[in-house]
DNA sequence: CGCTCAATTGAGCACTTTCAACGCAAGTGG
DNA sequence: CCACTTGCGTTGAAAGTGCTCAATTGAGCG
């Protein structure tokens, strides 16, 4: 559970907000703030550490508060009553959560690797938001930014082959993580979860990776890291 | 093309707000503001016909204009290079359409049926967007909503089966035209249409319709009129 | 009446899934 | 230190769902 309160944090309005260290610091929205709104913005937030496979909430909880994440990776994701899982979205540092929600999460949300948030209070940080419009409108990019990638998804999941949505989810982690060719690829997420987030089984995915591999698109040293020997190769097996 | 000034709109001032015919009473955000700004934003806006067909633009084409829908139907749509489309959303009067934009716009739209929309030049909309916070707020609402809205639909596109998906979509549009057991669902868009926004090929949807048909579920007057006899094994069939 | 276009239906096929087994690496306990 | 277990990734063979292709029906319209 581990939860720390604003240690680190006082010190952000002090020295005019340079510490590392601060929780803050690194969230979203931070570009947008003065330092003391800054400091407002502290005062309603604490860090959280997640174990892998730590579950930060569940889908349909009480949506008591937002999160940034500020180290490693999240996944979020959808159940069905029998227990098919749709993977939404993978999160990495920087990252917003709590955009979707109303009363309750609308996904559940949980660490792939080791993990740490910054979490606020919903209340007062809906409070602070209404009073600093720049903080509204970067939310508002935000929420512009996801609308589009979860449209770029649906195409994705409609209308692409097993093979197209292996090579598109490959594509979009490139650019995120800005690898270029013969770069290597983080893939910290199982198969499971890569073909729960593509809509596939977990052997098409295996199966795939191994097509490309053998085609010399890809290299895969180990399951999680994937070297790419060509990207121009890969964006077009994604199918713009 | 028909695009008419603010022939109408000039009331909206002198009158308080109470002609039924401005378009920009229509828009969705008119409640978030006072008499003297809807008058701004009348300014601002154009309303314009559309035949069933027409586009009203392009994906890829550069994003001058935001829009709200005030008659009809639209659909938005993503195209791959070898043809293959997505149909990533259907709008209803009161529809906001401009969330997703960057520069250019990031899917197509088109008109499903005759349909009236409100157009606003883009830059001096979101001047006034910034000007309004409570404006700013409520299109942050409309887009936690669109986000939430697109989640659904990832894990039907993911996870659901063919017969799950075309009930899904049933239950959804029963929703949002607030028809129960017994009521008539209007359905302006063609088989095509719904295939391409659940994923599926023309025939299985004809195939899954025809099935409910035989089973009692739903009555088909006509291919765009479906009678819903029994809501509640509707709901079940589309799995939550 | 013949045309066109949408919707429906049928039959065969293909891709992905399902079911199952195996290899491998890490962790555990004697 | 080694047998055993466990979890994950991979691979194979069989099965099935939804797709492709093709023909038929039906409604709207000149």
């Amino acid at each position: 559970m581990d939860v720390r309160g604003g240690a680190g944090v006082a010190g952000c309005c002090g020295t005019s907000v340079d510490c590392a260290r601060c929780p803050v610091r690194a969230i979203a929205v931070c570009g947008s703030l003065a330092p003391e709104q800054l400091c407002e913005l502290a005062r309603i937030a604490a860090a959280r550490r997640l174990a892998a496979g730590q579950v930060l909430f569940d889908e349909g909880a009480p949506a008591h508060d937002v999160y940034t994440l500020t180290a490693g990776m999240l996944k979020l994701f959808k159940v069905t009553r029998d227990g098919r899982r749709q993977i939404t979205g993978f999160l990495l540092p920087g990252d917003f959560i709590g955009l979707a929600f109303a009363d309750s999460y609308v996904y559940g949300a949980e660490a792939v690797i080791n993990s740490e948030v910054c979490r606020f209070r919903r209340e007062p940080f809906e409070q602070l938001m209404h009073r600093h419009p720049r903080l509204e409108r970067d939310l508002l990019g935000r929420a512009s930014t996801e609308i589009a990638a979860a449209q770029e998804q649906i195409l994705l999941l409609g209308r692409k082959t097993a093979r197209e949505r292996v090579a598109s989810f490959l594509f979009a982690m490139c650019q995120r993580q800005n690898v270029g060719d013969g770069g290597q690829l983080q893939v910290p997420m199982s198969r499971l979860d890569i073909g729960d987030y593509i809509g596939t089984r977990v052997e098409t995915v295996s199966r795939v990776l191994s097509l490309l591999c053998r085609e010399g698109v890809l290299a895969m040293p180990t399951p999680h890291v994937i070297v790419i020997n060509s990207l121009r190769r890969l964006r077009q097996e994604a199918q713009p």
